[in-house]
Order: C-alpha cells, then structure tokens, then sequence
RNA sequence: GGAGGGUUGGCAGAGCGGUUGAAUGCACCGGUCUUGAAAACCGGCAAGGGUUUAUCCCCUUCCAGGGUUCGAAUCCCUGAUCCUCCGCCA
C-alpha cells in the first residue's frame, strides 16, 4: 500500500513513477472519488460532533435533574442524516481501498527503466562455467538414474510434481539444512519454524491479495484459508499489527517451508523437469528494520543468500530488475541466476526485494522512532535459496562422466563424509 | 467434541449506560539531585484519521461484526481467539 498522504499531495507524480514500472494509475477517477471523500467526511465528522455535545449535554442536564425532553426530541432527526452520510462515507471509502489495494509499489530511485526482463541489468558475477570433456546431461536424465521420479508423482497428484528417492532425497534434505544452519549462524537470523497454511490477512499484508488470488491455492471450509506461496507471508506477518520498540530491531527470520503455487498462466512454460513446481521448497530470509537500514538490508540480505551458491561452488549472476519486471510490493530487486549447464544458461535461484514500508502499511507493522513516534518499519525477503532448484543446479553443475554427482565440501557432513552422490546398485545403465 | 471463564494503551491491570480516551503500576522521554550512574522526587507519555502553514479543534478506536439507546468499554446477538476442566488424540 502506498502512503495515501503522498498520493493525494501529487498523484500526477506518483502515477509518472507507476507508469515507469508499467502500471497505469487513474489519477482522474482517484481525484475525484478523493475530493468526494474529503466532502463527505467532513460532513459526516460535523454531524457525529454536534450529536456527542448535545448527548453530553444530556447528561449534564440529568446529573441537574433537569427536563431533557424537547432536547432529546430535537437530536432525533440527527440520527438518520448521519447514518446516510456515513454509509456514503463507507462506500467511498472501500472504492478507495480496493483501488489503494491493487497499486503497486513505486519503484526506487536507482531501479534501472525496463519494459520486461530483457531490461535486467547484470550487476556481478562469480564463479566461471565449467567446461566438460563428456557429453552433459541435465538434471532429469541425470536424476532419473538417482531417484527423481515425475511419473510417481503423476500418480499421487499429477503434474509439476516430483518424487526423490535415497540420496537424491538426502541431498535434498542436506541441502535445506545445510541453508538453515548457515544462516542462523553465520548470518544472524532466528530459524523459525512457521505454519504452511495462513489466513486471508496475512495473505494481504504481503501483497498477495487480493490481485493475486489465482496463484495461491485455497483450502476448502469455512475459514479464508491458503498454503502458503513463500515462507515470506507467515515470517513477515510475525510483525503484524505489532508496534516494535527501537532495540527490538533489526530482526532476521529464517525458515525452511515447502511453498505451493498454482502457476496459472504457467502452462507450457518450463515443464520439463523441477524447474517449475506446484510444490517446492524454499529457505527463506526476511528482515524487518527501521527505515535508514534498509537499502544496506538489501545488500547484506543479497550477500547472504550469495554465501549459498559460493559454498556449493556454483556459478551465478546477480540481476538487479528493471522496474518492468519487479513484483509487486517490491521497491528494489536482485534475482541470483545459478549457471545450470544442461540448460547452457542462468535461471533464477533467488530473488531478493526490499518492500519498504509498502508491505508494513498494509500490516501495521511499526517502530518506535528516537521521538517516541510510531514509523513504519521496512521488510525485506530473499530466497536463501529454492532448494529444489538448488538440487538442480548442483547435479548439473557437478556431475561427473559416470553420471555420479560430486558433492561440495559444505555438504559432506550431512553425507557422513561421502564425496559423491552416485547411481545404485542395480540402476546401471538406465539412465 | 462438551462445560465454564477471559479479550481494555508498548506491557501489566482497574473500570455503577452519561465530562472515561479510559484509574493505577511498569516501561519510555524530559527535569531536579549526583563527579557520573543508580535510587528518590517533579513533569510528560495511546493509536489512527480529518482540517490546518502550524497550534488549536474535530472524528474514530477498549478482539471483530451487527443491535438496543439521545448517549455504549459498560446491555443484547453472532463470530474469532485465549485460558481452565472433561473427552479424544500424533
């Protein structure tokens, strides 16, 4: 949500800023529903304060033991009026709302202008491609003799679905934790473990509804229940209608979730192989901090979610996005692209945003400044990293002519030292 | 699932239908005192919104939504949620 205060002082300014980003903000019918608001508002605050002194009155005149009748009597027209006027009021109030609610962040300053992702600027890269002297394969022609399997899935659910089996499964499992145990401690971050199913609420204070409804999936029943997209809605709703004091800042959460996303829209679109699921999981950082924190926020929350890629040796790129191809509630973005050989490109591994007070104004979510003010605080979340295609990158990245996948030193422990994920007995040859 | 009891400011916790936006304590901020700090004492301190250059002023808010009333934190209804006891249970 954007600050109401700085729309209606200069919404032509704010709807230039919007339009870089590709979103067209209708300042007329703003303006109007906004000038019909402030009339009938207070017009509508006149009538409540002339019923609340009169209403004293009564009473005073009781305490007195006075006669209150023809007073009572003449505050009984009042009622109606008011009632009229603070329907009205409701009614322009929630069209303003739901227009407030589907406005997209404003993009930062230093967000390059872009229509789409071909407006991405590369900001650094590390690691350099290796090159093979045998024939490559890619993750699925490699799982399918470790133990990733799309047809059982098929069986249980149906598409964009995978089962992992033995060591695949493992690594899988080493690999979210190896994420979690990095960032809780080298990096600062309280491991949280949250609910996969949130309310509608939450849903909104992240930005995720209400126009963004057909990529969640909703429960059945009574309750406005969904499973959650991201580990960002419930690690950022934890500050929901919270007022923070100053020292209860910066807080990092980190949480390894499963994420379910429809992918409306998604159809045809990287079908082969883990690339793109309904469910896979994710270890996410988010950080709330005061407003001046932010934007270093952002760079240390980048680095952190970097120091992954770095320690399973795997090459990438760090996109900034052009505001074109921003999400949502995002002021600022950096999306990491892992080299993934079978694809002979990069692919999004991570995206990290700052929100800024965007997503804390639909939350509520506040701190105390050095004045005792209430201020909005500042969140921020990254992916550190999707561990399905982290899985992904490290078989293609690592794999070795035998079709077995080497396993970089960070991930040994979790393999009792093994160096090496490898095809079972008995599946020789079936890739 | 059954029965009962709660939900009030950052926190704890009072509150007969009528100057109660709400006592008191803690926390916090400022001051006195002190070499400094602590303690003590004095003062300030809810949030959101409207209007305004600003002060002032006004409105809303005591879990949420309805209702009764000239007037609701207070009475009624519905829902959410927490607690206690019983039942069931990984």
């Amino acid at each position: 949500m954007l600050d109401p205060k700085l729309v209606r002082s200069d919404p032509i300014a704010v709807a230039a800023q919007l339009a870089r980003r590709g979103f067209t903000f209708d300042v007329a019918r703003f303006t109007a529903l906004e000038n019909e608001r402030k009339q009938v508002q207070v017009d509508t605050e006149q009538m409540q304060a002339e019923r609340n002194s009169r209403s004293k009155l009564i009473g005073k005149m009781k305490a007195a033991g006075e006669d209150t009748a023809a007073l009572m009597a003449e505050i009984g027209g009042l009622g109606q009026k008011l009632d009229q006027a603070k329907q009205r009021l409701g009614e322009i109030q929630s069209e303003l709302d739901a227009l407030f609610s589907l406005v997209p962040n404003l993009p930062a300053e230093d967000v390059p202008f872009g229509e789409d992702e071909a407006g991405n600027v590369e900001v650094r890269r590390w690691g350099t491609p290796r090159t093979f002297d045998f024939e490559i394969q890619d993750h699925v022609a490699l799982g399918a003799a470790l133990g990733m399997n799309f047809e059982q899935a098929v069986k249980l659910t149906g598409s964009r679905f995978v089962t992992l089996a033995g060591d695949l499964a493992r690594l899988h499992r080493a690999l979210a934790q190896f994420m979690l145990d990095l960032h809780s401690s080298q990096h600062g971050y309280t491991e949280m473990y949250v609910p996969y199913i949130v309310n509608d609420k939450s849903l909104f204070g992240t930005g995720q509804l209400p126009k963004f409804g057909e990529d969640l999936f909703a429960l059945k029943g009574d309750a406005d229940w969904y499973l959650i997209p991201t580990a960002e809605v419930p690690l950022t709703n934890l500050v929901r209608d919270e007022l923070l004091s100053a020292n209860d800042l910066p807080r990092r959460y980190v949480a390894h979730t499963p994420s379910f996303r429809a992918e409306a829209g998604a159809a045809g679109r990287d079908t082969r192989g883990m690339i793109r699921q309904h469910q896979f999981d994710k270890v996410e950082l988010v950080q709330i901090v005061r407003a001046e924190d932010s934007a270093a926020a952002l760079e240390a929350l980048t680095g952190h979610a970097e120091a992954v890629l770095q320690a399973l040796e795997l090459p990438y790129r760090v996109m900034q996005l052009c505001t074109g191809d921003m999400g949502f509630s995002a002021a600022k973005t950096y999306d990491l692209e892992v080299w993934l050989p079978g694809q002979n490109t990069y692919r999004e591994i991570s995206s990290c945003s700052n929100c800024t007070d965007f997503q804390a104004r639909r939350l509520q979510a506040r701190v105390r400044d050095a004045d005792g003010k209430p201020q909005l605080v500042h969140t921020l979340n990254g992916s550190g990293l999707a561990v399905g295609r982290t899985l992904v990158a490290l078989l293609e990245n690592h794999q070795q002519a035998d079709g077995s996948v080497a396993l970089p030193l960070a991930l040994r422990p979790y393999f009792q030292g093994k160096a090496a994920i490898c095809v079972p007995e008995g599946q020789q040859g079936k890739a």
